[in-house]
DNA sequence: ATTAAGCTGTGAACTTTTTCACAGACCATC
DNA sequence: GATGGTCTGTGAAAAAGTTCACAGCTTAAT
């Protein structure tokens, strides 16, 4: 089984290949993989092995062949439904940013509780009432949800999620959310990432992790 | 010394403790506080050990007092200041975020290319001419930066905030930043965020992780 | 051909992180 | 003041993750 840590460093490896293949780069060694990704040449390794992906001693791994591999991993071939509840400042910049992204992922919907937003199209996609989250998300067939509500309204909106047969959540808000067993959640933590950050300035410590 | 892992935690007990406090309760359980951040009790215990706090066997821990332990051992009793550098959506998101959060970490100023917003206020702080980013870095005596600008500009930037002498980044550009052995980065990849949540939904794997 | 250099794949060692499990402390109640 | 229940603090065990180090392959050059 892939470790939850080695699905985000595929992930990581996957965009520092295709951006090798935009620079119409053929080959690339695990060093050289692992130096653009921060890590060690022996791990860049082993997160292929994790996939049972082989290189060749002499060239190394194939650039498009290694992003193919990684892909057919990691997505869904059918493409990840996604939905967006809560268009603030955060839910809009999120919104715009996978506008651009791997067309796997699709944000189909986002969702609001504010009159002047609802109705209208946010980064071309229907901004509906929060209200019907439940109805709409059962109708759009969707299994990803992604949380930028305020703290107090996350985990009302985790719940519906669930109860819409949601199994994924990527959630923005301050709050950890109690979910059921099968669902996964993702924190992006944002208070908790600035006061690292800000003990580590505070300390004169130096980063010695590989990164979250 | 105190693991990174242990250090994003402490900061989610700090704001655990802090809305319990404000629920005018008084003392907390190991247990009742694992439950919270979503971890196990003795994860917490081992934790505040690492602080050297101590609760007592009856009472658990007091809120109040703990939440000041952490504190102390974590926030720079002068405050952190801290410059913001891309004023686009998710930049905006983050000022906006940020200017309601505990004060001890102040964003002074931000900075971007765009002649429309440079000269005026953003979330109440002067946006200023990302051309002067290491003049004014150095003039308002910061040692911490916050990037939100796009992937290829984000290198560079990244470049300036070092000579300008700050020693932590958080980057939420999609690219690993290289900077000096001196200086503590810390990464929020949003692309790896969904795409991992979208692998646990594709794969019909559940969380085992405590989280990241 | 043979040699040399430099890579991958991986068992084994190591390190870090988490969990277990229990001694000792404390309070409430009888 | 003894008894029982429930908590903390922590050594020790377990698990997870990372790095080492080297065998084996592949190419290039002599």
């Amino acid at each position: 089984m892939v470790s939850e840590k080695t699905i985000g460093r595929l992930s990581l490896y996957r965009r520092l290949l295709t951006e090798l293949l935009a620079d119409d780069r053929l080959n690339v060694y695990s060093h050289e993989l692992a130096s653009l990704a921060g890590g060690t040449a022996p791990q860049v390794r082993r997160d292929l092995m994790a996939i049972g992906y082989s290189g060749s001693p002499s060239k190394g791994y194939d650039i498009a062949d290694l992003a193919d591999s990684i892909s057919s991993f990691l997505d869904n071939p059918n493409g990840t439904r996604v939905i967006l509840v809560g268009v603030g400042n955060l839910g809009r910049a999120i919104m715009s940013y996978f506008k651009i992204q791997r067309p796997t992922l699709n944000i189909v919907a986002s969702f609001d509780s504010d009159p002047k937003k609802i109705g209208s199209d946010i980064c071309d996609r229907p901004c509906c009432d929060i209200a019907e989250l439940e109805t709409k998300a059962l109708e759009l067939d969707v299994r990803m949800g992604v949380i930028a509500v305020p703290a107090d309204r996350a985990q009302n909106v985790s719940d519906k999620l669930v109860t819409a047969g949601i199994t994924g959540i990527l959630n923005f808000a301050p709050t950890r959310l109690k979910v059921p067993d099968h669902v996964y959640v993702e924190h992006v933590d944002l208070t908790t990432s600035m006061e690292k950050v800000a003990y580590f300035v505070q300390s004169g410590r130096k980063s010695t992790e590989p990164d979250a």
